[in-house]
DNA sequence: TTATTTTTGCAAACTACTTGCAAAAGCTCC
DNA sequence: GGAGCTTTTGCAAGTAGTTTGCAAAAATAA
């Protein structure tokens, strides 16, 4: 008399995501702990609809989904990116593949690589074939004042 | 009987924006000199309320500015980012001052700096005080498929 | 199990951004 | 410099991703 969710296929996995949800002082629902097995089982980056298709029919509603996935945020369980205009996509944050995103200014399709250094960066990208070639760094921290406060 | 908008004060100041329109192949309207020229003096980034609000009163309507901005992002006289959720922040191109930003998680003040090592980078800014620090790095650019068709 | 708190689904609201269309402004060529 | 064609603008309405208020349902605490 399995309790799991579906799409959640080992007890093994779903102490894993109990575990993470857990860690982080959220409380263990259906719709978070398919958001998440989704999320760690197939790297995205993913828009919020497409997990929403991908998840089983009626699993949970939008608005479920874009909570859950701000509450990921804060709690640092996800990274999100805004690689197409208007669009954020979302990542389980695992600090074990560290990486990051080339999207073809045309065709939208989303490649990913590991090098971590600029300059290397670029060359791995002309040999993958890339051309006019951009980048956008951006840096996110919190400031001394706000640390005070 | 001097014909320029006010905010462009000068001659050669109204020269500059004009040349660069025209480079790039765009003709030369009064709402895209003021907003490039705004782009120019004032280094953002700005949203593209910002924009609207710094402008002179009824110098332009709000779908213009759109319109301009993703015409100069076109022609790569202005570069994006997505630095707060839901909303694109603009800034002139300038080659000479290649640099990021990087923005406070709580206060979402903006600051730049011009080191452009990764690993340099996240010293410098722990130097300037700021706290658990992420980054978030993107490269744009055209696929070897894309470039085919 | 019961009581309290948190989360969810639904529908409506919100907001940054885009678009269709007619009028106005810019460009071209004589 | 002006006529004619093209491009751009303003306005208002539309779009799409995301958020929110509220009552019902689920999760947690006792």
């Amino acid at each position: 008399m399995s309790t799991l969710p579906t799409s959640i296929k080992t007890e093994e996995e779903n102490a894993k995501i109990v575990g993470l949800l857990k860690e982080k002082g959220l409380s263990v629902t259906l719709p978070r702990k398919l958001i998440l097995a989704l999320l760690i089982k197939e790297h995205g980056p993913f828009s919020a609809e497409d997990i929403f298709k991908k998840l089983p029919k009626n699993a949970c509603d939008q608005a479920t989904i874009y909570r859950c996935l701000n509450q990921f945020i804060e709690t640092q369980l996800v990274t999100s990116a805004y690689l197409e205009k208007d669009m954020a996509h979302f990542e389980f944050n695992d600090p074990h593949h560290h990486h990051h995103h080339i999207i073809c200014k045309i065709c939208k399709k989303i490649d990913s690589f590991h090098d971590c250094i600029l300059d290397k960066i670029e060359s791995t990208l002309v040999k993958k074939g890339y051309k006019d070639i951009q980048h956008r760094l951006e840096f996110f921290g919190v400031c001394g004042s706000c640390q005070k406060s």
